[in-house]
DNA sequence: TCATTAGTGACAGAATTTGGCACTATTACA
DNA sequence: TGTAATAGTGCCAAATTCTGTCACTAATGA
């Protein structure tokens, strides 16, 4: 058996059984109670709270508050949690955000340095408002999976993005903008661009945008947005 | 060196070099060719995505979209985690939810069986409805970090749950509920629970009570809640 | 006082990992 | 076309790590 199965074998028992022995335990994963021992020390020092009891009627004990997981997070699917939290904590008065914070640091930490830096700069440009005007949901359309890479990279990277845009009335254009930021009013969310042929900010609601690109042979120079007092970029993270 | 050392050696080294031959890695990371091919081989296993092109001017390449993170986290971080992407995507339409929903997933499925069935039973008490009533925000208060463990407690235990209400004149009674469900109109979230004395439901503001606690030395048969349509339960988890 | 339990240290044997080597397949370049 | 450079595989002995055994200490309850 494999050290690491041996451990969460371990675990296990000990969640199930409440209080056990070394010896039991040595039995129930048929090791020797020596290695057992090493296996409770080296758990102790992954950050499992284990406590003993010497003596007669002693034992093991998990503190089951110190159950712990792992996975593997590709990149995306962590930015996909910090958004989520972040919004979460910026749009209202929420519990858990604590946890949901401490939880995310500790996976942020474990992430190489430079995506952190780019996933705040990336974040440093999504705003949230307090509420969304009224809207007719069933009317909102679904926001293409394509939009998000495609806005970080021309964002990142301060190419034009492209892109098809349907209007109230239905009708469509074809657009091309420097995108500055993106706006959270929930369940709304707009893209905030420099259209250069109309000289202009444009809000653009995210769910009528479709064939988004990135053009990677124009760049431009990024400036501020003006934004009103209420919105708050949702750069405020954890740690 | 340890294999878990070297591993994370080799991934850092992609990520900073961009393309690395076998025989420079080797180096770098002080281990033999035949080492570093049979790491590359383990990485490929646990999911990271390497480029390889033989030939003169070959060599490894990182899939910058694959870098991976692991993170230990504590049930009840996993828990807060799972709230905020559940309660996202219950609110309304939002990005990424899939992504957030893969990432926990992954996480999920590292958990102790036993104590997804409670996260599942609790979360089958949470609904969210679509809008909130237009809300003075100043007037909100803070919910109390304790409402939520204990809440839980007395949910899976079916113990009465006590506390102090304070009502929208102010005035400060206590009240004994059998906790029901908890919904959630963002930004505002109410308990429902059953009053025995008054033998009916009652909605609590959560932000409005203090000191709450659950009384372990009693009990109830759980009843359903009767809800209106358009509330819907955020039980629409992951997987 | 005694049986029972957690915990430590040392050491030999078991198991796993590592390095070296010979090999194949692929690619760029002269 | 030939040659050097590269990824990748299989095999085996050496190096390293892990495991079990044993002897021990300390703490606890009966």
């Amino acid at each position: 058996m494999n050290t690491r199965l041996r451990h969460d074998a371990i675990v296990r028992s000990l969640r199930r059984n409440g209080t056990l022995t070394v010896a039991d335990l040595a039995q129930e994963v048929g090791a020797s109670r020596r290695t057992v021992l090493r296996d409770i020390s080296a758990l102790r020092d992954e950050g499992f709270v284990i406590h003993s009891e010497p003596g007669r009627g002693g034992g093991l004990q998990l503190d089951p508050q110190s159950v712990q997981t792992t996975a593997r997070l590709s990149v995306a699917e962590v930015f996909a949690l910090l958004i989520s939290v972040a919004c979460m904590r910026a749009a209202g008065n929420l519990p858990f955000s604590g946890l949901a914070d401490a939880g995310l640091a500790k996976i942020e930490r474990a992430l190489p340095s430079d995506k952190v830096r780019d996933l705040r700069r990336f974040l440093d440009c999504l705003y949230v408002g307090q509420l969304s005007p009224q809207v007719d949901i069933s009317d909102m359309g679904v926001m293409e999976p394509a939009l998000l890479p495609a806005f970080e990279t021309a964002f990142l990277q301060r190419h034009h993005l492209g892109f098809q845009y349907r209007d109230a009335k239905g009708a469509v254009t074809s657009r091309i903008v420097e995108p500055q930021a993106m706006l959270i009013l929930p369940p709304l969310w707009y893209l905030v661009g420099w259209d250069p042929v109309r000289e202009d900010f444009r809000h653009f609601r995210m769910d009528r945008i479709s064939r988004p690109k990135y053009l990677p042979n124009t760049s431009f120079r990024q400036r501020h947005v003006p934004f009103e007092d209420n919105i708050r970029p949702i750069r405020d993270l954890p740690r």
